[in-house]
DNA sequence: GGGATATACATCGTCGTACGATATATTCCA
DNA sequence: TGGAATATATCGTACGACGATGTATATCCC
Protein backbone atom coordinates (compact mmCIF):
# COMPACT_ATOMS: atom_id res chain seq x y z
CA UNK A 1 0.00 0.00 0.00
CA UNK A 2 1.22 3.29 -0.75
CA UNK A 3 -0.01 7.09 0.00
CA UNK A 4 -1.36 9.61 -3.43
CA UNK A 5 -1.11 12.84 -3.19
CA UNK A 6 -4.50 13.55 -1.64
CA UNK A 7 -2.80 11.02 1.68
CA UNK A 8 -5.83 8.30 0.50
CA UNK A 9 -4.35 5.11 1.58
CA UNK A 10 -4.29 2.94 -1.93
CA UNK A 11 -3.98 -0.84 -2.26
CA UNK A 12 -2.67 -2.89 -5.76
CA UNK A 13 -5.81 -1.30 -7.65
CA UNK A 14 -6.20 2.00 -7.19
CA UNK A 15 -8.66 1.90 -4.30
CA UNK A 16 -8.97 3.57 -1.57
CA UNK A 17 -8.87 2.20 2.14
CA UNK A 18 -12.01 4.21 3.27
CA UNK A 19 -14.03 2.42 0.06
CA UNK A 20 -13.27 -0.97 1.21
CA UNK A 21 -14.25 0.14 4.79
CA UNK A 22 -17.62 0.83 3.55
CA UNK A 23 -18.70 -1.40 1.22
CA UNK A 24 -17.09 -4.16 3.97
CA UNK A 25 -19.69 -2.28 6.17
CA UNK A 26 -22.31 -2.83 3.67
CA UNK A 27 -21.89 -6.41 3.53
CA UNK A 28 -21.35 -6.45 7.00
CA UNK A 29 -25.21 -5.13 7.61
CA UNK A 30 -26.07 -7.51 5.23
CA UNK A 31 -24.62 -10.76 6.72
CA UNK A 32 -26.27 -9.60 10.21
CA UNK A 33 -29.65 -9.29 8.68
CA UNK A 34 -29.15 -12.70 7.12
CA UNK A 35 -27.80 -13.86 9.93
CA UNK A 36 -31.11 -12.59 12.11
CA UNK A 37 -33.41 -14.07 9.70
CA UNK A 38 -31.40 -17.80 9.72
CA UNK A 39 -31.47 -17.57 13.52
CA UNK A 40 -35.59 -16.97 13.54
CA UNK A 41 -35.88 -19.48 10.43
CA UNK A 42 -34.36 -22.19 12.69
CA UNK A 43 -36.09 -21.47 15.42
CA UNK A 44 -39.40 -22.06 13.86
CA UNK A 45 -37.41 -25.20 12.71
CA UNK A 46 -36.56 -24.51 9.26
CA UNK A 47 -33.77 -24.00 7.09
CA UNK A 48 -33.09 -20.30 6.02
CA UNK A 49 -34.14 -21.55 2.40
CA UNK A 50 -37.27 -23.24 3.28
CA UNK A 51 -38.07 -19.81 4.96
CA UNK A 52 -37.47 -18.08 1.77
CA UNK A 53 -39.81 -20.66 -0.14
CA UNK A 54 -42.83 -20.12 1.72
CA UNK A 55 -42.52 -16.09 1.14
CA UNK A 56 -41.46 -16.83 -2.09
CA UNK A 57 -44.88 -18.35 -3.00
CA UNK A 58 -46.79 -16.60 -0.60
CA UNK A 59 -45.84 -13.62 -1.94
CA UNK A 60 -46.14 -14.56 -5.59
CA UNK A 61 -47.45 -11.68 -7.97
CA UNK A 62 -50.66 -13.22 -9.56
CA UNK A 63 -53.52 -14.78 -8.94
CA UNK A 64 -52.32 -18.54 -9.83
CA UNK A 65 -50.22 -20.66 -7.17
CA UNK A 66 -46.11 -20.81 -8.52
CA UNK A 67 -44.80 -23.18 -10.22
CA UNK A 68 -41.23 -25.78 -8.96
CA UNK A 69 -40.21 -23.46 -12.20
CA UNK A 70 -41.08 -20.20 -11.08
CA UNK A 71 -39.72 -20.78 -7.05
CA UNK A 72 -36.12 -21.81 -8.60
CA UNK A 73 -36.69 -18.34 -10.99
CA UNK A 74 -37.22 -16.67 -7.55
CA UNK A 75 -34.81 -18.34 -5.47
CA UNK A 76 -32.13 -18.32 -8.51
CA UNK A 77 -31.65 -21.68 -8.33
CA UNK A 78 -31.47 -24.85 -10.77
CA UNK A 79 -35.16 -26.32 -11.49
CA UNK A 80 -34.15 -29.58 -10.19
CA UNK A 81 -32.46 -27.42 -6.71
CA UNK A 82 -36.23 -26.31 -6.39
CA UNK A 83 -37.83 -29.71 -7.11
CA UNK A 84 -35.31 -30.85 -4.10
CA UNK A 85 -36.47 -27.91 -1.95
CA UNK A 86 -40.03 -28.60 -2.95
CA UNK A 87 -39.80 -32.54 -2.72
CA UNK A 88 -38.05 -32.13 1.28
CA UNK A 89 -40.73 -29.07 1.79
CA UNK A 90 -44.11 -31.26 0.98
CA UNK A 91 -42.45 -34.56 2.74
CA UNK A 92 -42.18 -32.16 6.04
CA UNK A 93 -45.89 -30.93 5.39
CA UNK A 94 -45.04 -27.47 4.59
CA UNK A 95 -45.81 -27.61 1.06
CA UNK A 96 -48.86 -28.90 -1.07
CA UNK A 97 -47.88 -29.78 -4.63
CA UNK A 98 -50.43 -30.65 -6.89
CA UNK A 99 -50.26 -31.22 -10.79
CA UNK A 100 -51.35 -28.21 -12.95
CA UNK A 101 -55.12 -29.70 -14.42
CA UNK A 102 -54.35 -27.59 -17.94
CA UNK A 103 -50.16 -28.81 -17.56
CA UNK A 104 -49.61 -32.03 -16.08
CA UNK A 105 -46.47 -31.33 -16.28
CA UNK A 106 -46.50 -28.13 -14.20
CA UNK A 107 -47.03 -28.68 -10.17
CA UNK A 108 -48.25 -25.92 -8.31
CA UNK A 109 -47.42 -25.04 -4.96
CA UNK A 110 -49.61 -23.81 -2.05
CA UNK A 111 -48.71 -23.58 1.74
CA UNK A 112 -50.58 -26.33 4.35
CA UNK A 113 -52.16 -24.65 7.08
CA UNK A 114 -48.92 -24.99 9.44
CA UNK A 115 -46.68 -23.16 6.71
CA UNK A 116 -48.80 -20.48 6.56
CA UNK A 117 -49.01 -20.21 10.38
CA UNK A 118 -44.75 -20.33 10.52
CA UNK A 119 -44.85 -17.83 8.02
CA UNK A 120 -46.71 -14.99 9.53
CA UNK A 121 -44.98 -15.46 12.60
CA UNK A 122 -41.58 -15.31 11.16
CA UNK A 123 -43.05 -12.40 9.13
CA UNK A 124 -44.00 -10.58 11.93
CA UNK A 125 -40.76 -11.03 13.56
CA UNK A 126 -38.77 -9.61 10.60
CA UNK A 127 -40.87 -6.87 10.07
CA UNK A 128 -39.66 -5.73 13.93
CA UNK A 129 -36.22 -6.60 13.47
CA UNK A 130 -36.34 -4.15 10.29
CA UNK A 131 -37.34 -1.45 11.94
CA UNK A 132 -34.05 -1.66 13.68
CA UNK A 133 -31.81 -2.50 11.20
CA UNK A 134 -33.50 -0.94 8.35
CA UNK A 135 -31.57 2.69 9.32
CA UNK A 136 -27.98 1.32 9.50
CA UNK A 137 -28.26 -0.96 5.81
CA UNK A 138 -29.40 2.12 4.15
CA UNK A 139 -26.89 4.05 5.74
CA UNK A 140 -24.46 1.82 4.56
CA UNK A 141 -26.14 1.30 1.49
CA UNK A 142 -26.11 5.27 0.93
CA UNK A 143 -22.39 5.51 1.83
CA UNK A 144 -20.49 3.59 -0.81
CA UNK A 145 -20.15 6.58 -2.57
CA UNK A 146 -21.90 5.50 -6.22
CA UNK A 147 -21.43 7.54 -8.73
CA UNK A 148 -18.73 10.16 -7.52
CA UNK A 149 -16.05 7.66 -9.19
CA UNK B 1 -56.95 -17.00 2.91
CA UNK B 2 -60.14 -14.50 3.41
CA UNK B 3 -60.68 -11.02 3.04
CA UNK B 4 -60.94 -8.39 5.32
CA UNK B 5 -63.06 -5.43 5.62
CA UNK B 6 -60.61 -3.37 3.98
CA UNK B 7 -60.40 -6.40 0.77
CA UNK B 8 -56.83 -6.88 1.82
CA UNK B 9 -55.94 -10.73 1.25
CA UNK B 10 -55.08 -12.03 4.69
CA UNK B 11 -53.17 -15.21 5.25
CA UNK B 12 -53.18 -17.35 8.73
CA UNK B 13 -51.66 -14.40 10.53
CA UNK B 14 -53.50 -12.04 9.79
CA UNK B 15 -50.74 -10.54 6.80
CA UNK B 16 -51.49 -8.74 3.94
CA UNK B 17 -50.73 -10.67 0.87
CA UNK B 18 -49.32 -6.88 -0.24
CA UNK B 19 -47.31 -6.97 2.34
CA UNK B 20 -45.75 -10.62 1.34
CA UNK B 21 -44.82 -9.37 -1.98
CA UNK B 22 -43.48 -6.41 -0.55
CA UNK B 23 -41.06 -8.56 1.49
CA UNK B 24 -40.06 -11.17 -0.98
CA UNK B 25 -39.67 -8.57 -3.57
CA UNK B 26 -36.47 -7.21 -1.17
CA UNK B 27 -35.29 -10.85 -0.56
CA UNK B 28 -34.96 -10.99 -4.60
CA UNK B 29 -33.19 -8.18 -5.12
CA UNK B 30 -30.65 -9.00 -1.81
CA UNK B 31 -30.15 -12.70 -3.93
CA UNK B 32 -29.66 -10.96 -7.28
CA UNK B 33 -26.80 -8.92 -5.43
CA UNK B 34 -25.60 -11.54 -3.51
CA UNK B 35 -25.65 -13.86 -6.68
CA UNK B 36 -23.54 -11.14 -8.89
CA UNK B 37 -21.43 -11.19 -6.27
CA UNK B 38 -20.99 -14.60 -6.30
CA UNK B 39 -20.49 -15.10 -9.85
CA UNK B 40 -17.64 -12.24 -10.13
CA UNK B 41 -16.20 -14.09 -7.74
CA UNK B 42 -16.30 -17.55 -9.21
CA UNK B 43 -14.68 -15.85 -12.73
CA UNK B 44 -12.19 -14.83 -10.80
CA UNK B 45 -11.50 -18.09 -9.18
CA UNK B 46 -12.84 -17.76 -5.37
CA UNK B 47 -15.49 -18.67 -3.13
CA UNK B 48 -17.99 -15.91 -2.24
CA UNK B 49 -16.47 -16.52 1.35
CA UNK B 50 -13.01 -16.04 0.54
CA UNK B 51 -13.61 -12.92 -1.49
CA UNK B 52 -15.61 -12.01 1.48
CA UNK B 53 -12.43 -12.71 3.63
CA UNK B 54 -10.40 -10.85 1.21
CA UNK B 55 -13.15 -7.58 1.77
CA UNK B 56 -13.14 -8.15 5.67
CA UNK B 57 -9.33 -7.36 5.48
CA UNK B 58 -8.84 -4.77 3.65
CA UNK B 59 -11.49 -2.95 4.80
CA UNK B 60 -10.87 -3.87 8.78
CA UNK B 61 -10.82 -0.47 10.79
CA UNK B 62 -7.51 0.31 12.81
CA UNK B 63 -4.07 0.37 11.55
CA UNK B 64 -3.31 -3.19 13.11
CA UNK B 65 -4.02 -6.27 10.66
CA UNK B 66 -6.29 -8.34 11.68
CA UNK B 67 -6.91 -12.01 13.58
CA UNK B 68 -8.67 -14.76 13.08
CA UNK B 69 -10.94 -14.68 15.53
CA UNK B 70 -11.59 -10.74 14.19
CA UNK B 71 -12.00 -12.12 10.49
CA UNK B 72 -15.02 -14.75 12.20
CA UNK B 73 -16.55 -11.91 13.87
CA UNK B 74 -16.96 -9.68 10.83
CA UNK B 75 -17.64 -12.92 8.80
CA UNK B 76 -20.37 -14.10 11.81
CA UNK B 77 -18.90 -17.45 11.30
CA UNK B 78 -17.56 -19.49 14.42
CA UNK B 79 -13.96 -19.15 15.21
CA UNK B 80 -12.67 -22.24 14.07
CA UNK B 81 -14.19 -22.07 10.93
CA UNK B 82 -13.05 -18.85 10.12
CA UNK B 83 -9.34 -20.78 10.76
CA UNK B 84 -10.28 -23.45 8.38
CA UNK B 85 -11.31 -20.36 5.36
CA UNK B 86 -8.02 -19.03 6.62
CA UNK B 87 -5.85 -21.98 6.29
CA UNK B 88 -7.58 -22.90 2.95
CA UNK B 89 -6.48 -19.20 1.91
CA UNK B 90 -3.06 -19.18 2.62
CA UNK B 91 -2.40 -22.61 1.22
CA UNK B 92 -3.95 -21.36 -2.70
CA UNK B 93 -1.79 -17.93 -1.87
CA UNK B 94 -4.70 -14.99 -1.33
CA UNK B 95 -3.23 -14.61 2.44
CA UNK B 96 -0.45 -13.84 4.60
CA UNK B 97 -0.66 -15.24 8.20
CA UNK B 98 2.18 -14.20 11.15
CA UNK B 99 1.49 -14.91 14.61
CA UNK B 100 1.35 -11.49 16.46
CA UNK B 101 4.66 -10.68 18.53
CA UNK B 102 2.89 -8.97 21.43
CA UNK B 103 0.43 -12.41 21.36
CA UNK B 104 1.78 -15.43 19.66
CA UNK B 105 -1.36 -17.21 19.68
CA UNK B 106 -3.16 -14.48 17.30
CA UNK B 107 -2.89 -14.78 13.64
CA UNK B 108 -2.20 -11.64 12.08
CA UNK B 109 -3.50 -11.93 8.43
CA UNK B 110 -2.89 -9.21 5.04
CA UNK B 111 -3.30 -9.71 1.89
CA UNK B 112 -0.64 -11.03 -0.87
CA UNK B 113 -0.08 -9.03 -4.04
CA UNK B 114 -1.87 -11.27 -5.88
CA UNK B 115 -5.23 -11.06 -3.70
CA UNK B 116 -5.42 -7.68 -2.96
CA UNK B 117 -5.08 -7.34 -6.88
CA UNK B 118 -8.04 -9.18 -7.32
CA UNK B 119 -9.99 -7.71 -4.91
CA UNK B 120 -9.10 -4.29 -6.37
CA UNK B 121 -10.55 -5.34 -9.59
CA UNK B 122 -13.45 -7.40 -7.67
CA UNK B 123 -14.02 -4.10 -5.80
CA UNK B 124 -14.24 -1.99 -8.91
CA UNK B 125 -16.98 -4.71 -10.46
CA UNK B 126 -19.34 -4.22 -7.43
CA UNK B 127 -19.24 -1.05 -7.21
CA UNK B 128 -20.07 -0.33 -11.04
CA UNK B 129 -23.28 -3.08 -10.85
CA UNK B 130 -24.15 -1.25 -7.13
CA UNK B 131 -24.66 1.39 -9.58
CA UNK B 132 -27.81 0.15 -11.50
CA UNK B 133 -28.85 -2.57 -8.43
CA UNK B 134 -28.51 0.04 -5.78
CA UNK B 135 -32.03 1.89 -6.74
CA UNK B 136 -33.84 -1.43 -6.93
CA UNK B 137 -33.04 -2.18 -3.75
CA UNK B 138 -33.43 0.86 -2.06
CA UNK B 139 -36.58 1.55 -3.59
CA UNK B 140 -37.08 -2.45 -2.53
CA UNK B 141 -36.48 -1.71 1.24
CA UNK B 142 -38.57 1.15 1.20
CA UNK B 143 -41.10 -0.12 -0.06
CA UNK B 144 -41.55 -2.55 2.98
CA UNK B 145 -43.68 -0.10 4.59
CA UNK B 146 -42.26 -0.74 8.49
CA UNK B 147 -43.36 1.57 11.51
CA UNK B 148 -47.23 2.08 10.43
CA UNK B 149 -48.39 -1.30 11.50
C1' DG C 1 6.61 -17.93 40.61
C1' DG C 2 3.60 -21.49 39.43
C1' DG C 3 -0.64 -24.05 38.97
C1' DA C 4 -5.42 -23.12 37.52
C1' DT C 5 -8.16 -20.90 34.25
C1' DA C 6 -9.11 -18.40 30.11
C1' DT C 7 -8.14 -17.22 25.40
C1' DA C 8 -6.90 -18.05 20.40
C1' DC C 9 -6.49 -20.99 16.99
C1' DA C 10 -6.38 -25.80 14.77
C1' DT C 11 -8.03 -30.54 13.58
C1' DC C 12 -11.32 -34.20 12.63
C1' DG C 13 -15.56 -36.39 11.56
C1' DT C 14 -20.20 -35.41 9.99
C1' DC C 15 -24.02 -33.49 7.55
C1' DG C 16 -26.96 -30.61 4.61
C1' DT C 17 -27.74 -28.91 0.35
C1' DA C 18 -26.47 -27.14 -4.23
C1' DC C 19 -24.80 -28.79 -8.43
C1' DG C 20 -23.89 -31.55 -12.98
C1' DA C 21 -25.45 -35.24 -15.49
C1' DT C 22 -29.12 -37.62 -16.67
C1' DA C 23 -33.91 -39.55 -16.75
C1' DT C 24 -39.00 -39.33 -17.21
C1' DA C 25 -43.36 -37.27 -18.25
C1' DT C 26 -46.05 -34.11 -20.82
C1' DT C 27 -46.95 -30.72 -24.31
C1' DC C 28 -46.28 -28.40 -28.72
C1' DC C 29 -46.02 -28.19 -33.49
C1' DA C 30 -44.75 -29.31 -38.26
C1' DT D 1 -48.10 -38.82 -35.35
C1' DG D 2 -43.35 -38.26 -34.28
C1' DG D 3 -39.64 -35.30 -32.86
C1' DA D 4 -38.26 -31.28 -30.38
C1' DA D 5 -39.08 -28.53 -26.37
C1' DT D 6 -40.54 -27.94 -21.66
C1' DA D 7 -41.18 -29.16 -16.65
C1' DT D 8 -39.90 -31.74 -13.04
C1' DA D 9 -37.35 -35.67 -10.77
C1' DT D 10 -33.38 -38.67 -9.42
C1' DC D 11 -28.63 -39.85 -8.36
C1' DG D 12 -23.89 -39.31 -7.32
C1' DT D 13 -20.50 -35.85 -5.88
C1' DA D 14 -18.35 -32.10 -3.52
C1' DC D 15 -17.77 -28.01 -0.79
C1' DG D 16 -17.99 -25.72 3.38
C1' DA D 17 -20.09 -24.98 7.98
C1' DC D 18 -20.61 -27.04 12.34
C1' DG D 19 -19.85 -29.65 17.02
C1' DA D 20 -16.58 -31.80 19.66
C1' DT D 21 -12.24 -31.79 20.89
C1' DG D 22 -7.17 -30.78 21.06
C1' DT D 23 -2.94 -27.72 21.57
C1' DA D 24 -0.42 -23.57 22.51
C1' DT D 25 -0.01 -19.29 24.77
C1' DA D 26 -1.36 -15.86 28.03
C1' DT D 27 -3.32 -14.18 32.43
C1' DC D 28 -4.78 -14.41 37.18
C1' DC D 29 -4.07 -14.75 41.83
C1' DC D 30 -2.64 -17.04 45.97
Amino acid sequence: MSLDGQGRTLSGAGLDKAQYRAIAAFRYELRRFLSFSEAEAASAGLPAQQHQALLAIAGHPGPEAPTVGALAEQLLIAPHTAAELVSRMVESGLLAKTASTRDRRRMELTLTERSDAILGRLTAAHLEELKILEPALAKALGRLSLGRR
